[in-house]
DNA sequence: GCACCGTTGTACAGAATGCCCACCGGAGGA
DNA sequence: TCCTCCGGTGGGCATTCTGTACAACGGTGC
């Protein structure tokens, strides 16, 4: 019912791209490598590239950047989505704008067992974004915002402020020269 | 042309949810608090939800669902995006997916005079998924993938194999116990 | 040689988008 | 106090895309 490049299921059409007439004809363009149910294909690689890059455009609009039918389109969307390549298309929120300018990542020590009562009290601070078991000497590392240096010391006690804590370190973001990217590895792995 | 939720300009018309008849009437919603330019409203807070957890639905069906104009809502998400709250609906690629299960973070000391030099060097390189300049004791921290825990130290003999990088320690990432997450906050930052 | 899968073209109905207009109501300024 | 500005609401229109079904072709693999 609604529009947004979503998912529908098996061949479909286009209306195509240029007037080639009728029938089939016509280069097979990248051309169906021999990739089954391991990585990504050529193809792949440049829909997602094409709809990172441009997300507001259609399947229709991909079939044209892209010189192959809708139908192929929507059938490269569906498998990805169904394979987990593509996890969907929600709005990419920043924290920053929404007055969370500081980052930090603390990495934790935990006391013997008390491993499944931090992580519940960790996932219910709004502030912290992201929580890894980790290797090493800490235990988990958790990467926190907060509206300002001064509220990030409230947020830090009350993320550490816990039973089962027993010693944590905090590095401070300053700069971040690579915002998280994945389109290079795509592309590395539609290479392959 | 293309469909997908975008953006537009100035105030625009829906068809509207429930037979309300004509005219004007009915209550004011959330009401537009007081907010101005700062953090996001709670009728902003409800839509990024809505469109978090159900991206493929459209402008139209967000309206019938928050009980609003199809104009409001294209009005919210066009100064959301005017905002830098929203980025963008690019797609979420996982890396898993994409044949790289393996996740760990670097801490990398950097020494003197060498950090432009060796953040170029860690752009180049496609597994290099974030990075972060840190307070601490080490300089920089970076968020790396590997296709396995063989394929993880040629990573990082990749990664840190570069003059200017002194020392360097890396923790594996062996659970998520909180995936990347931001809607919490987003509730937050709404109900201020 | 045969079957299977993926790609291609086409068509059609339903639905959503992009955009314009007019009106209402509260907030802020003159 | 009055006036203006801004944001929300309704309605409508042309355009365009989506969702789906169908038939045919070509390459791969059994």
């Amino acid at each position: 019912m609604p529009p947004a490049h979503a998912a529908s299921s098996p061949g479909a059409p286009g209306s195509s791209n240029s007037p080639t007439g009728h029938g089939h004809s016509v280069a097979p363009g990248g051309g169906p490598a021999g990739s089954t149910n391991d990585a990504i294909d050529v193809l792949d690689g440049r829909l997602i590239r094409l709809l990172a890059e441009e997300p507001r455009i259609g399947v229709l609009e991909c079939s044209r950047r892209l010189q192959v039918a809708r139908g192929t389109v929507q059938a490269r969307l569906d498998r990805l989505q169904a394979r987990g390549v593509i996890g969907g298309f929600g709005p990419e929120v920043d924290a920053a704008a929404l007055g969370y300018p500081v980052t930090a990542f603390a990495t934790l020590e935990i006391s013997q067992g008390q491993g499944m009562d931090v992580r519940e009290h960790l996932a219910a601070v709004p502030e912290v974004l992201e929580l890894h078991t980790i290797t090493g000497r800490g235990d988990m590392m958790v990467r926190i915002v907060a509206r300002s240096n001064a509220d990030l010391q409230r947020v830090i006690d009350r993320v550490v402020g816990f039973d089962g804590i027993v010693r944590s370190s905090t590095a401070i973001a300053l700069e971040n020269p690579v915002p998280y990217r994945i389109l290079p590895l795509v592309d590395q792995a539609a290479a392959e």
